[in-house]
DNA sequence: AAGGAGTTCAACCGCCAGTAT
DNA sequence: GATACTGGCGGTTGAACTCCT
């Protein structure tokens, strides 16, 4: 025996909504939410399918929806999760709709992404073989190593938390001291592809090696700070490669009396660019974040647990290979 | 001003996974 | 385990809108 239509197609009004009809609905979720949406038309006078209702609520008439213009800062978001998470973003934007921002990747970003010359799908430069210049081997070069990076930056901002958390246990275990909470890791540098993203939304691009050619690649890390060391080692290796990443040995990073994380120590930090970080990107976006605080995902005030606990939460659900933690 | 082409986006459809019975 | 139900997701459609000639 087959499945059953979700409701009695016969009779069903289809198509545009009415502000009467919309009206009824919103009235109807307002006093007794929405509970069953197969039972919901009837008991809101409604001659729609619950899955229509359903549909109107949470891609219009609810309440939290953000709605108009998408910002710079959304459409870096929309491009870094997407290369992240691929198809399933607006999971992760709770002010915009599943369907808002899959017509708008699928209308805008991802059009304008091809006009640029990246594949929208995979985040890399197209067509780089025909001419054979420094500049498209560069770009190439780039957008490969920029892919890898997504994936390492996600497996940062899971595991900076936790080995942190264990110098901290370690270092108050052995000198017998209260270690303060570690400072905010140095933001990592933003997604080259968004670079030209900036660059062709605040103006047009004609020649993209000009674009490139200003770039400080994500590999080369400026050396801007100090620090001392304490002894112990700690190491992150990638199962998939085996290979060490920024392994330091013998060595927790400080500085000012407060641990630093040592995957970005060692000159993670791109201070030559100037788009929003990926992390501060995301927290604009951030769930109940309005009227709290900007980018406290930045800081480690009272807030961040929230912003922690969500993103920890977010990056465990992501099916991406989990570097080896060494201790 | 008119109308054809192109674009946008709300809404729909079918499929699927998870859960309840 | 089979069936039914629910909600989510990706792809598609078509009306409304904008742009261009």
């Amino acid at each position: 025996m087959g499945r059953s239509p979700c409701c009695e197609k016969v009779g069903l009004k289809k198509g545009s909504w009415k502000a009467e009809e919309d009206q009824k609905l919103l009235a109807y979720i307002e006093e007794h939410g929405h509970g069953s949406w197969r039972t919901l038309p009837a008991k809101a006078g409604l001659q729609r399918c619950g899955k229509s209702c359903r549909l109107r609520w949470t891609n219009y008439l609810r309440p939290d929806i953000k709605r108009g213009k998408f910002s710079l800062q959304e459409e870096q978001t929309i491009i870094q999760l997407h290369a992240l998470l691929g198809n399933s973003p607006s999971t992760h934007l709770s002010k915009r709709t599943d369907n808002e921002i899959k017509n708008y990747w699928n209308t805008h970003i991802k059009k304008r992404l091809t006009k640029m010359g990246f594949d929208p799908v995979t985040h890399k430069l197209k067509s780089l073989c025909t001419n054979q210049s420094k500049e498209t081997a560069n770009l190439s070069h780039m957008a490969q190593w920029e892919s890898a990076r997504l994936q390492a930056e996600a497996r940062f901002t899971r595991e900076s938390e936790l080995v942190s958390n264990c110098y901290r246990s370690q270092l108050q275990l052995l000198h017998k001291v209260t270690v303060p909470p570690p400072l905010a890791p140095p933001r990592p540098p933003c997604l080259d592809v968004l670079k030209v993203w900036q660059g062709e939304w605040t103006k047009p691009v004609k020649d993209m090696s000009t674009i490139f050619n200003g770039f400080s690649s994500t590999l080369n890390f400026s050396s801007q700070n100090k620090f001392s060391t304490i002894p112990t080692t700690v190491g992150f290796f990638d199962n998939s490669s085996m290979v060490p990443i920024n392994y330091v040995e013998n060595s927790v990073h400080m500085t000012n009396g407060r641990i630093m994380d040592p995957i970005y120590n060692s000159n993670h930090i791109t201070d030559s660019l100037s788009v929003p970080s990926f992390v501060e990107s995301f927290t604009d976006l951030l769930p109940n974040m309005d009227g709290v605080t900007d980018n406290v995902v930045g800081s480690y005030d009272g807030s961040f647990e929230d912003n922690k606990n969500y993103w920890n939460n977010e990056l465990n659900s992501m099916a991406l290979p989990m570097g080896s933690l060494v201790l």
